[in-house]
DNA sequence: ACATTTATGTCAGCCATGTTGACTTTTTTC
DNA sequence: GAAAAAAGTCAACATGGCTGACATAAATGT
């Protein structure tokens, strides 16, 4: 950030020492000023490290959340796809035909449902989100050992809480149906005659 | 989210129960996939609050950050704000202009650098700065009420370290000055005479 | 069988917000 | 008096949202 020089009006050093205790009673509670500036500058590196890789095969962010949701979920629908970023079809048919064409999502009909479009990840799609979880969770391990024992939780608890709570508990639905798909499919590979 | 119904490849139900703990041993640690997308369903609801009152106004994302940061650093250059936000001069001052022009901003002259142009909040843009504090904040209290009794200083860690190393302790600096001078600022209005 | 609905895709155009590059004006500094 | 710094501006472009209108194929309901 390059050591900003915010010259303030209020220079004239340490606060009064046993300054009131906050005479205008904050009607509204605490302001968390802090924390979300915090966040928005957390929010920023976190994402920038998949943005420079990307950069280079010319997809920006659009890209790499499809390609994150689609590695989660394999074999989702577009519908799927459309409730989980909240963006129009027209927006998402555009980063969509350009990771098909570039071979790195796969898109094949349905076997019931001829008209769905399944959607996988070829093995160059996979590679590159790999890349991406990699790096966002290196960061996210690194910052959660810096922070104490049970920060995981936490952390964890405090993120679901900060989702509107009518998403919740769908929201904690998908994660859970991923991770289990997860573990199916590496089971299925310990066990490849399966 | 309505409910999203992905059909997944793995339909077998449950996976194994005595399932072998992880025989490919993830060479890079354990993929934090959950916190990736809790952070991601998290910070779209976060930020989302303030867009819709912003929208009301014609203005953006954009405008938001401008206004939080002069609310935050009263007085401060623009080539401050550039570098806290990390964005082109160009970009910065198409929303600059349409905040200054519409009576949310006061840009003054520099008293002792007259080429300096320093950021103020007009009383309108006060109160519109206080109602997107107000909602973020109420947001993350009652997040961290959902999370346990130290969750404040464990999440606080945790964004903080999340942060880029060389970014982290410039950040840390920009917020105290910030808590720093609104202490000064309220300990003013305390005593009008001073 | 036929009408309707669903899933998907596509064309055209608009908006917000980022980018680069070039250039000007005012003021300070060396 | 030259050079550097702070700010602003014009033009052009990219990304990724959006709306509206429409097309096609396949499933579903009566």
């Amino acid at each position: 950030m390059a050591d900003i020089n915010v010259s303030l009006t209020a220079r004239t050093g340490k606060s009064e020492p046993g300054a009131a205790p906050r005479l205008s009673p904050a009607p509204e509670g605490e302001p968390m000023l802090d924390l979300i500036e915090l966040l928005f500058f957390a929010y920023r590196n976190f994402v920038s490290d998949p943005d420079e890789i990307l950069h280079g095969f010319g997809f920006g962010r659009a890209h790499h959340r499809v390609l994150h949701f689609v590695n989660r979920h394999p074999g989702m629908r577009v519908t799927d796809l459309l409730d989980i970023l909240r963006i129009t079809k027209q927006s998402l048919g555009r980063v969509l035909r350009e990771l098909v064409d570039q071979g790195f999502i796969d898109s094949r009909a349905g076997a019931s449902d001829r008209r769905q479009r399944l959607l996988y990840l070829t093995p160059k799609g996979e590679a590159l989100t790999q890349e991406f979880v990699a790096i966002q969770s290196r960061r996210l391990r690194r910052a959660l050992e810096e922070s104490g024992g049970d920060a995981r939780d936490v952390v964890r608890r405090f993120l679901v809480a900060m989702i509107d709570p009518e998403d919740r508990s769908p929201t904690e639905k998908l994660i859970a149906r991923a991770d289990q798909a997860v573990e199916a499919r590496s089971a299925a590979r310990s066990r490849p005659a399966g």
